[in-house]
RNA sequence: GGGCUUGUGGCUUAGCUUGGACAUAGCGCCGGGCUUCUAACCCGGAUGUCGGGGGUUCGAAUCCCCCCAGGCCCGCCA
C-alpha cells in the first residue's frame, strides 16, 4: 500500500510541477509523507515557497486520485496524510500469509557469501559475513527473485597446504568430543608455530602447492580431506545458526575444468595484458597502481586467476552476480570488477562489511586468537536459558530449552545485522550475553505477545475500523514492510530491515500498552483483532527475514 | 607514503547515496507504572560543538575542500 501512495503522490507532483524529481520525504509527526518541492520552485518562479506550496495543494484537492489522501499545507512544506481505507486496506493484505512477498521474477541472482578459509572454525568476525549474506537471501526471494547462495571454497591455499603439512608431521588424532573444525584449527596453530621456528620447512609446504595446481592426486586427496573436515565443522556451526547455502563451489575445480586457463588465454587481446615472465593486467585506467599479476614465473595461477573464472562462471549462469566480502577485499574485489568489464563480462555486485575485533586486536586463526562462532552460540544460549528459567519457571525444560535456542540465535544474528556493515566493531561478551535491549528477543516477544492474545481471543470476524491512534500507527508501519523489503534487495542493506522490525516491535507495543483488545467489544474488538492478526504476521515476516524464529511463547 | 573507510549525548547506534519542519533509538542515570491481553514491556526527565575548520545553499549530520583520530588495504599470499 504504502508503495502505491508514494507513486500516485509522486506522479501527481511531477506532471503538475514539470519537475522530473520529486522525491517525497518522510512527514514525521506531520504526515504519512511530504514534499519540499515548494523549495525548489520559489527561485525558479521567484515566489514565496509557502505561496507555492498552498497553490499546489489546491490543485490536488481536486484530484479524484487524492480522494483518499488528505492534503495540508504547513508553510512550505506539502503534506500528505492517509485516510482509513489506506489503513483497511493495508490490514487485508497484511493478515494474509506470506505479507511482503513479491510475485515470482524472472531474474537469476547467484549470492556469494561467508566463503572463509577451511583453516578453522568460523570465529564472531566470519558470521558477521554469513549472517549479512543469509539475512540479504531470505529478503530476496521474499521478493521474488531466483537465487542460489554459493560458498566458495578456497581449497588450494597457502593456509590450507599448513594444515595438510599440520596433519602429515603433528597429527595426535582429535581430542575427545573435539569438533572437526576446531581440531583443524589446532593442527594449523601447531604447524604455523613449527614453521615459524624452523623457516627450512616452509619450502616443504611450497612444494605441497606446487603439487596441489598440478593436480598431484596423493596431495589433491590430502588437501580434499582436510578442506572435508572443516566443511563439516561449518555446517553445523551454520545449521546452528540458521544460515544456509544451496552450493559450495571449490576453487580447484576451477583450475582441474581447465577454466583458469580458458580465461587467462581470453587476456591476450587486451591492451591491458602483460606477458614478462609473469602475466599481469595493467588497471592503472581504471584506478589500480599496482600490476594485476595472474600467472607467476614458474607458470602456476594465484587465487585472483581462479576467482576471475569462477566470477566468469556465476555470470554465465547468473542475471545477476552479489558477494559478501570482507573489508579486506576491498582492493582486489575492485580489480576483479575491473579485470570482468575489460573483458565484457558481468562484473559482480559486493557488498564489504568491515571487521570485528577483540578487545586486545585483531582475530587471528593462525595465532589462536579469536572467538568461535560455536563458543559464541554454546554462551548465549546457556545465558538465555537461564533467563527463561526464571521469567517462566512453570514450562518444562525441554520447552525452556527450545525457547533458549532460538532466544540466543536472535540474539546474536540481530546484533550482528543491526549494525551498519562499513563500521568496524570490537566484539564484547557482555553486550553479546544482554538481550534485554535493544534486540531480536525483543522483537520475538512483540510477536510472543500477539500470538498470546490470538490464542486467547478465539473465533471472530475481521474488521478495519480502527479509531485510535496506537492502532492506526501500527498499521502504517505494516503498510511499509514490502517497501522495505524492496530496498533491501535494491540497495544491499540489511540493516534496515532490521531497524524496520525494531520498530514494528515498538510500535506494536505501545498498542499494546493503550489499546486492550480482548476487553474492547463489538467492531472495536474485532478490528483489533485483526490488527494483531496483521501485526503478528509482518513481525512473523520480518523475524523470519532476519532468519531469526518467531516462536509464540516466550 | 598512497588508497579505501569510519568518527553522531557517558557507552552503542539510525539518518548521509537522493540537503529541508524540534537529529533516531537502545544501554546507563533520575522519576513513575504489574488485582488489567506475557513487565524480555510501557511512560516521563536529564544528557548532543552530529571529530575540527572552511566553503556551496534560502537551508548542511547529509554536498565540496583542508585538517585530526581510529580501522582496513597496498605480496609472483589467499
Amino acid at each position: 500500500m504504502f508503495l502505491l501512495m508514494y507513486t500516485t503522490i509522486e506522479n501527481a507532483l511531477k506532471s503538475r510541477t514539470g519537475l522530473h524529481d520529486v522525491q517525497l520525504t518522510d512527514g514525521g509527526e506531520h504526515a504519512d509523507l511530504a514534499s519540499t518541492v515548494a523549495f525548489t520552485l520559489a527561485k525558479e518562479r521567484k515566489q514565496s515557497p509557502v505561496i507555492i506550496a498552498e497553490e499546489l495543494a489546491r490543485e490536488l484537492h481536486g484530484d479524484p486520485a487524492f480522494e483518499h489522501i488528505q492534503v495540508t499545507v504547513k508553510g512550505p512544506y506539502i503534506n500528505f496524510l492517509f485516510g482509513p481505507s489506506y489503513v483497511s486496506r493495508t490490514l487485508e493484505e497484511a493478515v494474509k500469509p506470506g505479507y511482503g512477498s513479491q510475485p515470482q521474477r524472472r531474474e537469476r541472482v547467484v549470492l556469494e557469501h561467508t566463503s572463509a578459509n577451511p583453516n578453522g572454525p568460523l570465529h564472531v568476525g566470519h558470521i558477521r559475513n554469513s549472517i549479512l549474506g543469509d539475512t540479504l537471501a531470505r529478503c530476496f526471494r521474499k521478493a521474488g527473485y531466483r537465487l542460489e547462495v554459493q560458498y566458495y571454497v578456497n581449497d588450494m591455499g597457502r593456509q590450507i597446504a599448513i594444515v595438510v603439512w599440520g596433519f602429515d608431521h603433528l597429527d595426535t588424532g582429535a581430542m575427545d568430543g573435539e569438533k572437526a573444525d576446531h581440531y583443524v584449527a589446532r593442527i594449523y596453530i601447531a604447524a604455523n608455530r613449527e614453521l615459524a621456528s624452523d623457516p627450512g620447512l616452509v619450502a616443504e609446504v611450497d612444494t605441497l602447492m606446487q603439487q596441489v595446481e598440478r593436480s598431484e592426486n596423493a596431495t589433491v586427496r590430502k588437501f580434499r580431506s582436510a578442506v572435508t573436515q572443516c566443511l563439516d565443522g561449518f555446517h553445523v556451526t551454520m545449521g546452528r545458526l540458521r544460515v544456509h547455502h544451496d552450493r559450495f563451489v571449490w576453487e580447484s575445480d576451477f583450475v582441474r575444468n581447465g577454466d583458469t586457463e580458458r580465461f587467462l588465454s581470453r587476456l591476450h587481446r587486451l591492451p591491458e595484458y602483460h606477458e614478462d615472465g609473469k602475466v599481469w593486467l595493467d588497471l592503472k585506467a581504471a584506478g589500480f597502481e599496482k600490476e594485476y599479476v595472474l600467472r607467476r614465473t614458474d607458470g602456476t595461477t594465484v587465487y585472483a586467476t581462479r576467482d576471475l573464472a569462477y566470477h566468469m562462471w556465476k555470470g554465465k549462469n547468473f542475471d545477476r552476480v552479489i558477494d559478501v566480502l570482507g573489508a579486506d577485499h576491498k582492493l582486489i574485489g575492485g580489480q576483479l570488477q575491473a579485470t570482468m568489464h575489460l573483458v565484457g563480462e558481468k562484473a559482480p555486485d559486493i557488498i564489504y562489511f568491515e571487521f570485528v575485533s577483540l578487545p586486545e586486536g585483531a582475530m587471528s586463526t593462525r595465532a589462536g586468537k579469536f572467538v568461535s562462532a560455536d563458543e559464541l552460540m554454546d554462551e548465549v544460549t546457556k545465558r538465555a536459558f537461564a533467563e527463561v528459567t526464571v521469567r517462566r519457571p512453570e514450562l518444562n525444560e525441554d520447552t525452556r530449552k527450545s525457547i533458549a535456542v532460538s532466544v540466543a540465535i536472535a540474539a546474536i544474528r540481530y546484533d550482528i545485522v543491526k549494525i551498519s556493515p562499513e563500521k568496524s566493531t570490537i566484539f564484547n561478551w557482555k553486550e553479546a550475553l544482554d538481550f534485554e535491549r535493544q534486540s531480536g528477543p525483543y522483537i520475538q516477544y512483540a510477536h510472543a505477545r500477539a500470538c498470546s492474545i490470538l490464542e486467547k481471543a478465539g473465533e471472530f470476524s475481521e474488521a478495519y475500523d480502527l479509531k485510535d491512534p496506537h492502532g492506526i500507527a501500527l498499521a502504517k508501519h505494516i503498510a511499509k514492510f514490502p517497501a522495505i523489503i524492496e530496498e533491501v534487495v535494491q540497495d544491499l542493506k540489511p540493516h534496515l530491515l532490521a531497524t524496520y522490525a525494531r520498530e514494528l516491535a515498538d510500535q506494536f507495543n505501545a498498542f499494546y500498552h493503550y489499546e486492550p483488545v480482548l476487553k474492547s467489544e463489538g467492531i472495536t474488538r474485532q478490528s483489533r483483532l485483526t490488527l494483531v492478526t496483521a501485526a503478528k504476521n509482518t513481525l512473523k515476516e520480518s523475524l523470519e527475514s532476519l532468519g531469526i524464529d518467531a516462536i509464540s511463547t516466550m
